[in-house]
DNA sequence: TTTGCTGCAAATAGTTTGCAGAGAC
DNA sequence: GTCTCTGCAAACTATTTGCAGCAAA
């Protein structure tokens, strides 16, 4: 995991060097995306900062998410569900692992991306830009708690 | 590919096997998720059936993909913005190849997936049960209009 | 004849948008 | 003071659901 205070100064730059404007409420946004706990939805963001401005609008969480990923800096995760998680802490893809029962998303260390990468744009002819890999199951936690 | 007439086959025969009625409509469907040229979405699907079947409703689309997916015959591609796709001739987790540009999917041959899974399991301790691997990128014939 | 299926229309849920006032710079 | 951002409510879109009539077995 990145350093989240890095990530929030990366992020707050990049929105100053587009030109736009500091509010406080995207600074709560950019705060809670830096870190990313848990890979956060646009809802759970807004609970957590319902807390702190009460007038808060879930379509506000919705513009500044759009505004951040224009930059590439927060990577979104969209479910076939409908569920939308998002990662600005390591915005660009990586595998992720989630436990269907409790929805809990981990990342996980592979280092055999780059071969496949390569392997499919020579069998396929494309020009690879970017990936998306899940692998889902049943987290340790909820195996346990099944068998009790 | 999967021959489709095969697919064809094992589909309804599954839903005779669990009970339910072989109406035209549920044929059609079934017919088009079997060759699935194209990976179609429900939208794809309807409009194809249209011809024969004028009063078709996007709702029995739906119903029907569903109820095959309940049977795991058919494997839904949900992306992001979204969109859903389907795959009713390889219904099993397999990787795609989609062009950002005209929506082209394309499956690649690969084979590394397996020991991927097993490396995930065991650093993350889940009991793998699916995965999902996409690759981004331009295809071919994109490329070449694009420098035109 | 019985039951499940279809077609229609309305409901739903997540996300986006229009607008007027508020706030950053 | 200017111009973007926010908050609210309404709009939107893909999918789901309730219901009455229809059709497969």
């Amino acid at each position: 995991m990145a350093d989240p205070k890095e990530r929030f100064e990366t992020i707050v730059q990049k929105l100053r060097d587009h030109g736009h404007k500091i509010t406080p409420q995207r600074l709560a946004i950019v705060g809670i995306l830096a870190k990313s706990h848990g890979h956060p939805s646009a809802e759970d963001i807004y609970d957590l900062i319902k807390g702190d401005f009460p007038t808060m609008s879930l379509a506000t969480v919705y513009r500044n998410i759009l505004l951040i990923k224009s930059f590439g800096e927060v990577l979104e995760l969209g479910f076939p569900d409908g569920s939308n998680r998002y990662d600005g802490n390591k915005p660009h893809p990586h595998p992720h692992v989630i436990c269907i029962r409790c929805k809990k998303i981990v990342d996980p260390d592979l280092d055999s991306m780059d071969i496949m990468k390569k392997e499919v744009a020579e069998e396929t002819h494309f020009k690879i830009l970017s990936h998306r890999l899940d692998f889902f199951g049943i987290c340790s936690d909820c195996m346990a708690s099944e068998k009790a």
